[in-house]
DNA sequence: GTTGTGACGACTT
DNA sequence: AAAGTCGCCACAA
């Protein structure tokens, strides 16, 4: 993997406003490399914590935690999500009503 | 080179 | 709703 690749996701996810999630997919896509979300995971995975990269803005499709129920992890990212007024319900981050997902999905242009 | 395992996602049962 | 299946690919063994 190149680490163009890698920087591309980091800086992908530096993006993202507060308040707002985006899905793997969609950072892979705003990096250039579309149908690559998994490789999102991995560049979070081995991101330098030097970075203090946003990544538990960073969420599955549906919008969902991508990590098991109950690990330290899905509880931390359910936490700082909610420090930044997101509703998180088992798992699932909450949307008020059907336009709301506009507001709660970071949309690059 | 092959296999198994992921911080995934779209689709089909 | 929940569980499979398959495509995607990086990585370690």
């Amino acid at each position: 993997m190149s680490n163009e690749a890698l920087e591309a996701i980091w800086q992908a996810v530096r993006k993202i406003p507060r308040g707002h999630v985006a899905t793997y997919g969609s950072v892979a896509r705003l990096a250039g490399l579309p149908g690559r979300a998994r490789l999102v995971g991995h560049a979070l995975k081995v991101a330098p914590p030097k970075l203090r990269l946003p990544w538990f803005r960073v969420v599955g499709a549906g919008p969902r935690i991508s990590f098991p129920k109950n690990t330290r992890q899905h509880a931390e990212q359910s936490r700082l999500l909610r420090s930044e007024g997101l509703a998180v319900r088992s798992g699932r981050v909450l949307r008020r009503s059907a336009d709301n997902l506009d507001e709660l999905l970071w949309k690059p242009r």
